[in-house]
DNA sequence: CGACACGTTGAGATATATCAAACGTGGTGG
DNA sequence: CCACCACGTTTGATATATCTCAACGTGTCG
């Protein structure tokens, strides 16, 4: 089922089986897509909604020149222009970070969805509404963080989130994107992202290698990015929140 | 009509007159807040939004050292916590910054309006994916922008949004915040934005005295803030994108 | 008049960027 | 099988933006 991991574990918007197998009946067809690949360029009009199914995403702006801000990165499960049904057009471009599986559904598949199932408006709505929570996560990350602490935020963020789709032991994860990649998330330099990566691991706080995440010391994690996993409104044993 | 702001001049999702009056009477009462008060405070349970009339507000979430980061800044015709409809609480605080005057809809009201005019669910919608919008566009403006770039972006976004519901000119506005605000929602300190502040002033760029912003280069201000206001979905004149 | 919030300025510390180069590694073609 | 190339990682030296701490100025309001 593609849809499996849609809305998973999330408080107050978890998907009834029949919700979930409308939705998935909705899925006018499944591609795979290479990695690095622009799929969607901001103004272009769109009449389809892309749910992620295997692998990472992103979305992104660029500056004057050409380097690329990250302003959202997703994970299977994720709609990632789900926004588009109501907006119409995008205001950024959606791109792949590495090789993925997407499923598309046709804004007529929503129409007709909200129509025969009312509850689902407000669902859908919850999901873009999440998105936007993990926004401000990251206003807060880059805003209030140093280096150490955005990487620290971003690598708790995402270990929490793989973890509400079954894609994580809570210590453990694959994240098949390069230090550049992190560089643009966190708004520093590959080079700066490289020295800080050192520093945690020579710390034992956490390693990166080779596409691998592990955690040593998820308590010193946790606080470095004064992590809160509040705003993901999960409903499981969540990492627990850095105690500040 | 205390709704009378509320998504002006936004592309594909004007209300109708009719939307627009069902809204009004939805508003279960108005109130005038003082400047500098929280009154929405992270994971509370809410059954009813706020609409902005006047004066200006914030969202904002606490570092470990109880330095403020400003996700969201407010102005008249804004929803300020219309996404605690779907998501019932909030993951962040909301403040005023100045005196305020506030409509208050309770979710019950939405429910109602909702039932009957099908098409306002997209539209309110749409309006939590415009703040979505924006925080792109500040991740952007923190990862990518120096400390002039952001204030001039904000200054920039600032008009445009004030320009959109009547209340900047498209050149002169009135701001009553602080430059401390102004370094929350930068991520800088006050004495930085102070000094930046007095250089775009010095190189006739803009000007901030007495809460009163003025531009007086309008495609300097633009391209020092590499500000491109599609973002915002308007369909007035907006402020021209800067070229780059 | 005094208190207080806000704005302004200076000197010095520090985090991060920039530029440059070397290193590893997996894939590709000869 | 080796040589090579592209890409990502790592390291070093230096430059620079921004922060920090501290003090002083200025306007407003009780």
């Amino acid at each position: 089922m593609f849809t499996d991991r849609f809305l998973r574990h999330r408080r107050g918007a978890v998907l009834t089986a029949e919700e979930r197998s409308v939705l998935e009946a909705g899925v006018a067809h499944v591609s795979s897509v290479p990695a690095r690949e622009t799929i969607i360029c901001a103004g272009e009009a769109l009449s389809q909604s892309t749910l992620l199914v295997e692998g990472y995403m992103c979305r992104y702006l660029d500056d004057r020149r050409g380097l690329r801000q990250l302003v959202g990165f997703h994970v299977p499960g994720d709609f990632v222009d789900l926004h588009a049904y109501p907006l119409q057009s995008l205001d950024h471009d959606v791109a792949t970070l590495t090789e993925a599986t997407i499923a598309t559904v046709p804004h007529a598949a929503f129409d007709a969805i909200i129509e025969d199932h009312p509850g689902m408006a407000r669902k859908l709505w919850y999901s873009t509404l999440l998105d936007a929570a993990i926004y401000r996560a990251w206003l807060f990350r880059l805003g209030r963080l140093d280096a150490g602490g955005r990487i620290a935020h971003f690598l708790c963020e995402t270990n929490a989130r793989l973890q509400a789709v079954g894609l994580s032991d809570g210590r453990r994860f694959t994240l098949g994107i390069t230090q550049t990649d992190l560089a643009e998330i966190c708004g520093l330099t590959a080079v700066h992202v490289n020295r800080v990566m050192r520093s945690l691991r020579e710390e034992g706080v956490v390693s990166f290698r080779s596409s691998v995440v592990e955690i040593h010391d998820m308590a010193r994690l946790l606080r470095h990015g004064e992590f809160n996993p509040n705003y993901l409104y999960l409903d499981m044993d969540a990492p627990p929140a850095s105690s500040y």
